[in-house]
RNA sequence: CGGGGCGUAGCUCAGCUUGGUAGAGCGCUCGGUUUGGGACCGAGAGGCCGCAGGUUCGAAUCCUGUCGCCCCGACCA
């Protein structure tokens, strides 16, 4: 039986919500797929769960087409396996936890790593059992900081999360690339453009690590990538390493006056003005050395100063630094920090003085500075490039200070931000910067949680052996979001027929009983051929409503028996092309299921 | 957590400056007209004006506090 407008528990909003700004969110709304409950928090009505399951279904496929098997775990876990991850304490505010009535600790969980190896462990004892890929279609749930953008960012949200156990370094890569290979057919059967990205590895360590970007301005995430096919988060950017430059025949280093210069630019002024190149060209600020002191904080909870020394013309991205130095925090150093290093003149640092090092130490790292201070730098900073940066007095520069003689790093460190027109580390040319939203990850945890869950297998011969593993989550509720932000018309969705709710929309468009009729057969018989029909047969409503609704809701194909039905005429109407076409009622099924 | 904005009918909002019986459009119900692009007429139902204090003869409106929500940022396996 086709489904029926008149039954159906919808109901369309003329005016976009108050709350909703981002299309998606307003277009799901609107059509009656989703209610907002709480910040981040959604009800599933009719047309919006036939959709996710539309989605949920080809996720299914392709994991059942590599093997993994489908498992369903609590969203409500004990704390107990997230306190030996030690995650307990890592995710900090971002997750829900509740108690029972005795008191014990809960949460919802954010993912589902623990559960799964505990239950692997439980159950599995052999090489003999490897490989093993289950993997669930579950709620995930996260008290956000800020919920944002509707089903994009919520705070409960349902993810395909699967898992992967093996024996082996070589079974693992396996695994992952099956998985890999299964995400890719998922993304492009659901005609979701994608971009594989290498990730941050994170929290969890572990080895390789690839996201799934969705290419779209409200993305969170700033990945690059080349015409030539190199595609990165910023995070993982490595910058190329310029060659090193002979500096045996480089002038000594000069020491120069430098007052009122409180920024980069006004000390490149300076420079042009009382100490010109005598090549012709004018000093920029890329040959200038900024030196960024910042305090890292370590697990065990010490502090310590640190200075990152990079092009003047650069910026530090804190994000590129927080990766970097994971898994410490880093913040910018305070008026404390200076007060307790007064060997950093403020304003006027730079790794060296006239009295020797103050920064950085021999090439084995050990600290031969007068600060101690670890010293990085970016790693454009080779041998032999010559530098105008402060010199740790009171209004005073040096130029010429050139790097591998007068001053040396502890380490190279990837901090500078990320600029479209860098180059890219496999050659293909000059990155350009963009926005995705994350859609997919496959990672190798690795022996992470085994390792501290204990999950242990006889190996081929009787050894005890730590399993490693992959995490491969897919989060099917944002998807469906992404897929509806890049589907639509200023007059509502347009989904691609592959997660449509519905395949056909049939309208009885008078109110004529001839054309309810004839749309109620088209309707049956369609349904007879297998296809999901949503039939208009609302008795009162004006033709100009049920037009403005299908556009609304987004069936791709749409079938109006109105005014023709006289003449044994109906249209057929493509939501996406805008196109009628005015066919007779007789052929409609006809058309509709011809094999394209 | 920092910055900004908003809480009045199911939805979108006006009213608040200048205190005096709670409003509009859409949606919903009933009757009639209309009938291929969000029709019209008439009659209705529907509100603790976020909450709590205060000022006042009288508070949606003024004051204080508080809670909630949205947006930007920080954060985000």
């Amino acid at each position: 039986m086709p489904t029926r407008l008149s039954q159906l528990f919808v109901r369309t909003l003329r005016e976009d919500p108050a709350d909703a700004e981002v299309t998606s969110h307003r277009l799901l709304v609107r059509g009656g797929y989703i209610r907002r409950q709480a910040p981040g928090v959604f009800a599933w009505l009719p047309l919006g769960l036939k959709v996710r399951r539309k989605i949920e279904a080809i996720i299914r496929q392709e994991m059942e087409g590599i093997g993994a098997q489908e498992v369903h775990f609590p969203a409500l876990l004990p704390r107990e396996p997230y306190e030996t991850s030690g995650r307990w304490t890592k995710y900090g505010d971002g997750i829900f936890r509740l108690k029972d009535r005795k008191g014990a600790d809960y949460l919802l969980a954010p993912t589902h790593e623990e559960v799964f190896t505990m239950l692997v462990k439980d159950l599995y004892g052999s090489y003999k059992d490897l490989p093993l890929s289950i993997y669930q279609i579950q709620d995930k749930y996260r008290d956000e900081a800020r919920p944002r953008a509707g089903l994009l960012r919520g705070r409960e949200f349902t993810m395909k999360d699967a898992y992967s156990f093996d024996y082996t370094d070589a079974g693992l890569e396996q695994s992952y690339q099956n998985q890999r290979d299964a995400y890719e057919r998922i993304f492009q059967r659901l005609g979701l453009e994608y971009v594989i990205v290498n990730a941050d590895s994170g929290l969890m360590g572990g080895a390789r690590s690839e996201e799934f970007l969705h290419p779209t301005p409200i993305g969170e995430d700033t990945f690059v990538r080349t015409d030539g096919g190199y595609a990165a988060n910023v995070e993982a950017f490595r910058t190329v390493v310029p060659e090193s430059i002979p500096f045996e025949s480089a002038a000594d280093a000069t020491v120069f006056d430098s007052p009122e210069t409180p920024t980069i630019a006004t000390l490149v002024a300076l420079a042009n003005d009382r100490h010109p190149r005598d090549d012709g060209r004018e000093w920029t600020a890329a040959d200038t050395l900024k030196n960024v002191v910042l305090a890292l904080t370590h697990v065990d909870g010490t502090r310590e100063i640190v200075v990152i020394g990079l092009p003047g013309d650069r910026d530090v991205d804190l994000k590129r630094v927080e990766v970097a130095f994971a898994p410490a925090d880093v913040e910018a150093a305070t008026g404390d920090d200076f007060m307790n290093n007064p060997l950093l003149v403020k304003g006027y640092i730079g790794p060296w003085s006239t009295t020797g090092a103050v920064l950085g130490g021999d090439a084995d790292g050990a600290p031969t500075s007068a600060t101690g201070i670890r010293y990085y730098l970016d790693p454009r900073v080779v041998d032999g490039t010559e530098w105008i940066t402060g010199a740790n007095q009171h209004e005073k520069h040096v130029f010429g200070l050139v790097a591998g003689r007068d001053f040396v790093a502890d380490d190279f460190i990837e901090a500078a931000e990320v600029r479209a027109g860098d180059l890219a580390p496999d050659g293909s040319g000059e990155i350009e910067v963009a926005r995705g939203m994350e859609i997919g990850h496959v990672f190798q945890l690795g022996r992470f949680f085994a390792d501290a869950l204990g999950l242990k297998v006889l190996d081929e011969n009787g050894k005890l052996v730590t399993v490693t593993m992959g995490s491969y989550g897919i989060g099917v509720t944002r998807i469906m979001a992404v897929i509806a932000e890049a589907n639509n018309d200023d007059r509502g969705l347009i989904w691609p027929e592959a997660v449509s709710p519905f395949d056909v929309h049939v309208i009885a468009a008078t109110k004529e009983p001839l054309t309810h009729e004839i749309a109620e057969r088209i309707a049956t018989d369609l349904e007879a051929t297998g296809r999901d029909v949503l039939l208009d047969d609302r008795p009162k409503v004006s033709p100009g409503v049920k037009f403005g609704d299908a556009e609304l809701l987004g069936v791709h194909t749409i079938v109006i028996v109105g005014r023709g039905a006289v003449d044994g005429n109906a249209e057929l109407w493509d939501r996406s092309t805008g196109e009628r076409q005015t066919v007779p009622v007789d052929s409609v099924v006809d058309m509709l299921t011809a094999p394209r």
